[in-house]
DNA sequence: TTCATATTTCCAAATATATGGAAATATAAG
DNA sequence: CTTATATTTCCATATATTTGGAAATATGAA
């Protein structure tokens, strides 16, 4: 489960080019992760605006924080998003969730869906 | 498909409390959709504020407008919201998925997934 | 210790977003 | 054509976010 206010946060975290940059590159690296120096390369953003951005979307929930010797271990949060994601996907059609697919004669033939991140 | 702009601008659009609230009505009302009136009733919003959230929510192309006579009535554009997930699903784990599943072991018995929106 | 590296916190200036009253536009009814 | 309803656009003010240099903190190596 997830509050309006933790979906809100983790909207507003990745509403910013530099963050949802930033979540990309962890998406993309996957459970292992990336330092804030890897990032600040990898994006080319001066230190303290990295720190900046790594903190509000630590502060949403979207990532984790992990030191190893004198680096910070960025990582994504799977389940988090996974959250986020249903936040959005549930109580649609005020219960009558077939009324939201997209059209009546695209639901026989949908594809499967795979988990999300 | 959605570029990154287009995804940004989604992200901004549903980061904020008015907006989001509006959007989940409209998820709720579904296909029908709800007229800008009946919106301003339903969150106690002054017209000219509603006004302007449902156009970032319309710029977002998140939520479509149509008249019907006097009144403008705004529905969720579903197709929109999926591309809008598929876009934070994609590319991950440097392309190996099965390294984002949040734990081994669940994902025998992940459950089925319902179609966003 | 002392020094170097990695990263954060502090803070002030620059930029962007949200709010709502008053006026404008669109549509329909009498 | 006049009036009423529905909603938007205009715009000034208020509020929040972003930026990066300088200084502080944390860790490890010599």
């Amino acid at each position: 489960m997830i509050t309006d206010q933790d979906a809100l946060r983790s909207f507003a975290a990745l509403a910013q080019e530099t963050r949802l940059a930033l979540y990309r590159r962890l998406v993309e690296a996957g459970p292992a992760g990336l330092s804030a120096g890897a990032l600040a390369e990898a994006l080319d953003v001066p230190a303290p605006t990295l720190s900046f951005h790594l903190a509000q979307l630590r502060g949403a929930g979207l990532i984790t924080q992990q030191r190893s010797s004198r680096s910070l271990i960025y990582a994504v949060d799977v389940a988090r998003m996974n959250d986020v994601i249903a936040f959005l996907s549930d109580r649609c059609c005020g219960g009558q969730p077939e009324l939201c697919l997209p059209t009546p004669k695209s639901a026989p033939h949908a594809r499967p869906r795979r988990k999300a991140v």
